[in-house]
DNA sequence: AGCACGCCGACT
DNA sequence: GTCGGCGTGCTC
């Protein structure tokens, strides 16, 4: 009896435990760690990985493993083990991150892989592949030099970590060449990308020259596609792997490089369980696999900057590549003396400029990343602002479909007839949306060709894109967009560039509105800068660090100003941040959730002697989503794993379970946004 | 997460 | 008298 085999489980279940499970006599010594099988637990029969083999006395009763769905492991130690690291360190349970790495645990049963021919690629362009193994810009000679000190690490197998801080043009000119130099030494490349959508000339630049060694994953493939690059990427039929934050987790023959693309970009983080930053793990893995990882941005993160500080990150590129900056100025919309008399939207020398545009033909864009007319509608009677019944914000007034839209759950209401409260019928349409920045522009400039791009003028990308070609071609004369403009238009070259509310990601409740503000800010002085364009920023916080350095071409000064924000106030990187975020169907369960978690964060800091704090509670935004209430808090403190165990206690004291009454607790490490 | 067990309201 | 609501607890 001795001799049976044990083998413990991890199901992708919200369990933080693993299942011990006795190997039954027809599969002996064939179920090794890192296997898929199939148990019965409870009385559902679920698919799990082996994730150990320890024999445990104390189980009063075991029971045999149902099936072993592959002959060989889908995880070999080191994903066993960076999958095991992911967990712990977001706290979620093991299985749930295995279940991320692998596309075909959801399934109940392992069909072989047989030839398929539906994967999806970019196709192969022998015409326009053009090879260009030289580099064309002595910058780009300047860097190759840099880039040795990557390609060294990635031959001796260093986990070190580069922060590429370069504008988005010189990186694409660039990923072709280092990801032929690994190749070249048999190796594989991953590349993370924020989203699909908006990295189209990337894929494009590694298409051309990768072609069938290359293919996209993303979650929203069929699992039957994800399942065929995976194998292929392990077989490694594939060298080159693109894909958003799941891919962080594919198995990559050889892999010699991870390049996180736009590496501060928010859709790394993902939202549910496992609530894992894919730049971070990728950070994790290339450390336990030896492979470098180059973290790539045109505006890096706070975080990463202070690590190229702090010594952990090399970094290539940043003050010896200047950001090529566009002739600019900043206009103070707070001084009444700069608006424009025919507008309060502009000031006089942004619609001076325009009127130019118009006149010589040369185009304008204009940004503001407002969608709508007005972002609130008031009764002047009674003061009473219209929001959403589900969300409870203030809900946005479309003037082109002559209603209102709540722009969290997307509710759509017909235009405000009469007050809710006092049936008055005076409404103030406030708040500066696109569609208002049209109607003005129109009525200033009859006869001139305005239009706008957003997500609700163009419905699908073709049609954006097809405006898009429109100004380029010189058929629009002054084209209004939303943040949806620079998302891989092409938009060829036009005078000016406008951006209005510069200051609108300011004064969100988060301490990353600085960051973002200068983030976005950033994008739009390149996207001038490669127009060739006259940039005029009109603000109302007009000394704000991330105004006056993407102004002055000084990026190093916003990281200055902002990291010594961030120490003054003790937020990350200074600090590590632990949420908690807390929902439910009914209001008064969720707030009684909400006040045991708040005595029981109180009791969790006394305890820790002062070196944790606690943030909140208070609302989400928005409160109400999905017919659920939620609140949140966080923890926080400068030791990760002090914050750690005072999240695990808490947890404990909130019942050893993520759930209470309905509502459900969730905690979330490292947060990203309010 | 499922799926049971279990203890209280409106039906054949 | 039961059918069924979803609160609480367990799964190797």
């Amino acid at each position: 009896m001795s001799d049976r085999q044990y083998v413990q489980v991890a199901f992708p279940i919200p369990i933080r435990d693993v299942f011990t499970y006795v190997v039954p006599e027809y599969l002996q010594g064939r179920v090794l760690s890192g296997c898929q099988v199939t148990a019965f637990l409870g009385r559902r029969k679920l698919s799990g990985i082996v994730v150990g083999s320890e024999p445990r006395e104390d189980l009063p009763r075991v029971r045999p493993l149902e099936s072993l769905v592959r002959p060989e492991p889908v995880f070999d130690a080191q994903m066993l083990r960076l999958t095991r690291e992911v967990a712990e360190h977001y706290m979620c349970p093991w299985g749930e991150v295995l279940a991320a790495g692998y596309p075909a645990h959801a399934q109940k049963t392992w069909r072989p892989s047989r030839e398929q021919a539906s994967v999806p690629r970019v196709p192969d362009r022998p015409g326009e592949g053009v090879r260009r193994d030289q580099p064309p810009h002595h910058l780009e000679s300047e860097l190759l030099k840099h880039f040795e000190l990557l390609l060294g690490a990635s031959r001796r197998g260093a986990g070190e970590v580069f922060l590429l801080h370069l504008p988005d043009e010189l990186r694409e000119d660039m990923y072709p060449l280092l990801a032929a130099e690994v190749l070249n030494h048999g190796g594989g490349v991953l590349f993370l990308v924020p989203e699909i959508s908006t990295s189209g000339s990337l894929l494009e630049v590694l298409g051309r020259r990768f072609g069938s060694r290359m293919a996209l994953f993303h979650s929203r493939l069929r699992i039957s596609e994800r399942k065929r690059i995976w194998e292929r990427a392990r077989a490694g039929e594939l060298k080159v792997l693109v894909g958003t934050r799941s891919a962080v987790f594919l198995p990559v023959s050889n892999l010699k490089l991870i390049v996180v693309e736009d590496e501060h970009a928010r859709p790394f983080k993902q939202e549910e369980t496992p609530r894992y930053n894919g730049r971070d793990v990728a950070g994790m893995r290339g450390r336990l696999a030896g492979v470098p990882v180059l973290l790539a941005s045109a505006t890096p993160s706070v975080e990463s900057v202070l690590s190229v500080k702090r010594g952990e990150f090399h970094l290539i590129g940043g003050a010896p590549f200047p950001m090529p900056m566009p002739s600019v100025s900043v206009v103070d919309m707070r001084k009444v003396d700069n608006r424009s008399q025919d507008s309060d939207q502009f000031s006089s020398s942004l619609i001076s400029l325009i009127r130019g545009s118009i006149q010589t033909r040369s185009r304008a864009l204009l940004f503001l990343n407002r969608r709508g007319f007005s972002t609130w509608v008031q009764c002047r009677d009674c003061g009473a602002v219209e929001t959403c019944s589900t969300c409870e914000l203030p809900l946005v007034f479309h003037s082109q479909e002559k209603s209102l839209l709540c722009h969290h759950c997307g509710s759509r209401t017909g235009a405000p007839s009469s007050c809710k409260k006092c049936h008055g019928t005076d409404f103030r349409f406030g708040g500066v949306g696109v569609q208002k920045v049209q109607a003005s522009l129109e009525k200033l400039f009859p006869g001139a060709r305005i239009e706008r791009v957003d997500l609700d003028s163009a419905r699908s990308r073709p049609e954006a894109l097809r405006v898009a070609e429109r100004f380029a071609g010189g058929d629009i004369d002054v084209l209004i967009g939303t943040i949806f403009v620079t998302k891989g238009l092409k938009l060829g070259r036009f005078a000016v560039a406008g951006m209005l509310h510069a200051e609108s990601q300011l004064n969100l409740p988060d301490f990353r509105s600085g960051e973002r503000a200068f983030q976005l800010l950033s994008e739009i002085a390149s996207l001038a800068q490669a127009a060739g364009a006259e940039l005029v920023v009109q603000t109302l916080n007009p000394e704000h660090h991330s105004v006056v350095s993407v102004c002055a071409g000084e990026p190093g000064l916003f990281y200055e100003v902002e990291l010594k924000q961030r120490q003054e106030l003790g937020y990350p990187p200074f600090s590590t941040l632990i949420a908690f975020h807390i929902a439910g169907p009914k209001e008064a369960e969720v707030i009684r959730v909400v006040e045991t978690a708040r005595s029981g964060a109180a009791c969790v800091v006394a305890e820790g002697g002062g070196r944790i704090q606690v943030l909140g509670p208070s609302p989400a935004v928005p409160m109400r989503s999905r017919g659920r209430f939620r609140w949140y808090a966080s923890l926080r403190g400068q030791e990760r794993s002090e914050v750690m165990d005072a999240a695990r206690k808490l947890l404990e004291r909130l019942g050893g379970r993520h759930e209470v009454a309905g509502v459900t607790i969730s905690v979330d490490v490292d947060p990203v946004g309010g």
